[in-house]
RNA sequence: CGGGGCGUGGCGCAGUUCGGUAGCGCGCCAGCUUUGGGAGCUGGAUGUCGGAGGUUCGAAUCCUCUCGCCCCGACCA
């Protein structure tokens, strides 16, 4: 009973480095920052682009690609999106052996590109709304990096939408919130908050920020998805105009929101354990792996045929089935394996159970024998799968639900605020009415930071902790990634 | 970019104090025996000791510079 994974409880970090060495899903290349997908790790990503692209489809919204290269000047129209991301630019000053006469910053996220093309694309307000969203990677210079969380390069999605009035983008703005949100939930199954960010963690530019922030296995905040109503910000700046009915030229209002493969650490630091990974069936890349049991030759032939059999069923089925048909390893040291690898569920197949004509499944989210059921009809394997695989999702959402709940905390003091985070840590609901510069205190005397103003919170009036003002507005703080 | 730690075979590490020409566990390859919770035995392969320069008869070890990684800050999807 050995593994290469750290315990959460020892190190978090070092546990959560380990899991990404060990099941394979990336690993850091030459440059710095920068890290290479590896297939199984990509093969999740492709999971979630998958589910995220279908709500997009849904919600009326197409895919196209814009540039990796933005003229400089063109990237510096908008002055505040200018400042947020200058220090972070990489720019390219040489093509072709010789210096540019003007330089190409490599895209931090394509505001500015894509807004110059829809400029030319919208004319009436009966070009409107236009939905487009690219997958694409971008470049932000870090100074410190983490496979997934942060990395010189990211892989994303960034939709760039242009409406005709405020509360058309507004209300886009919110839609695609909560697209993030059902993803979030019934497919990563990670409970998240939804809400506004504060003036300081508003994105450049952006009137208003939204963000998801789901809290991780070690009780920090993560951001894993943000919406912004841009206002006509970028519109101005590149003059996306269009005639309305009344012939009249007006500005488009726009929106952007995006998703990045931060949300593979996501899904690792939300469910995973000290045995490894654990993926929500929906998003595994591999939902079951059989592991064929023999002795003796004979075994070998007749559990193969039942193996076989029941792969072919499942993979009918629709269900991502693998079959470890490795010989030199023993079935212990197989379930090791793909449990470390995070298989939401596995079915277990040897001489008794070809004896019986029934297999054995054991299910990722419960540990050992606990999570083992024996006997299971082979006419009944396919659909009991599918019911497993669902209550494996479920249970995977519930558990981190009660994670957060337990973690999250009510307090109404300044003092109790930084005993709570001393201790027990987690998220903070408190009433706030503070100001950026409040925010930075914060941040200075505790670590934590204002993750967001979550939208669906009571109303009733309390003080603010810090400046004792009376308000309605609620706010969560946490230490965050 | 500041403070601390670390770079030795694919992974994890010892060796560095006190210089003498590289070792352990896992993994890998071959064979045999094994296989219902991380198999055993036998044999074998794999290292520019992160890189460059220097000191020395001799450097993983000492000196200088450099690159990278990890942890803690500041910045951020």
């Amino acid at each position: 009973m050995t593994n290469n994974i750290t315990p959460q409880s020892e190190d978090y970090s070092r546990w959560y480095l380990d899991i990404i060495r060990e099941a394979e899903l990336a690993e850091n290349s030459e440059a710095r920052g920068s890290m290479v997908i590896r297939p199984y790790g990509y093969a999740l990503w492709e999971a979630i682009q998958s589910g995220l692209d279908r709500r997009f489809k849904d919600t009326g919204h197409v895919n196209a690609y814009f540039p990796l290269f933005i003229p400089k000047s063109l990237f510096q129209k908008e002055a505040e999106h200018v400042k947020g991301f200058d220090p972070e630019l990489a720019v390219v000053t040489i093509g072709g052996g010789s210096t540019l006469e003007e330089p190409l910053v490599v895209r931090p996220t394509s505001e500015a590109i894509i807004g110059h093309h829809y400029a030319k694309w919208i004319q009436s307000y009966r070009d409107l709304p236009l939905l487009i969203n690219q997958w694409a990677n971008v470049v932000r210079w870090e100074m410190r990096n983490r496979p997934f969380l942060r990395t010189t390069e990211f892989l994303w999605q960034e939709g760039h939408t242009a409406h005709a009035t405020e509360d058309e983008a507004r209300e886009e703005t919110l839609r695609m919130l909560d697209v993030y949100v059902d993803f979030a939930e019934n497919d990563a199954a990670i409970p998240v908050i939804k809400g506004i960010k504060s003036d300081r963690e508003t994105f450049p530019g952006a009137v208003n920020t939204y963000t998801i922030e789901g809290m991780m296995g070690n009780k920090w905040a993560l951001q894993m998805g943000t919406s912004h109503y841009l206002g006509t910000k970028f519109a101005q700046m590149n003059q996306i105009k269009f005639l309305d009915q009344n012939n009249v030229s007006q500005l488009c209002h726009t929106t952007s929101w995006g998703i990045s493969t931060r949300m593979v650490g996501a899904v690792i630091m939300a469910h995973g354990d000290n045995q490894g990974l654990r993926l929500p069936p929906v998003l595994a890349p591999i939902q079951v792996v059989i592991v064929p049991i023999w002795r003796k030759e004979a075994e070998r032939v007749s559990v193969l045929e039942v193996v076989d059999r029941v792969h072919t069923n499942l993979r009918d089925k629709g269900i991502r089935v693998k079959v470890d048909r490795r010989d030199d390893q023993t079935p212990g040291f197989k379930y090791n394996d793909w449990e470390m690898r995070g298989v939401p569920m596995r079915i277990e197949i040897g001489p008794r159970d070809v004896q019986q004509q029934s297999v054995v499944f054991a299910r990722r989210d419960r540990p050992g024998k606990e999570g083992k059921s024996f006997g299971i009809p082979l006419s009944e394997v396919a659909h009991e799968t599918q019911t497993l695989l669902h209550s494996i999702q479920e249970n995977l959402r519930l558990q981190a639900l009660q994670t957060r709940a337990d973690n999250t905390h009510r307090v109404t003091s300044y003092t109790a605020f930084q005993e709570v985070l001393q201790e027990k840590e987690g998220f903070l609901h408190v009433h706030w009415a503070g100001t950026t510069q409040d925010e930075e205190r914060i941040q200075e005397e505790t670590k934590a930071t204002l993750r967001c103003l979550p939208l669906d919170s009571t109303t009733e009036e309390g003080q603010c902790i810090l400046t004792g003002k009376r308000t309605s507005q609620m706010a969560i703080f946490a230490r965050a990634y």
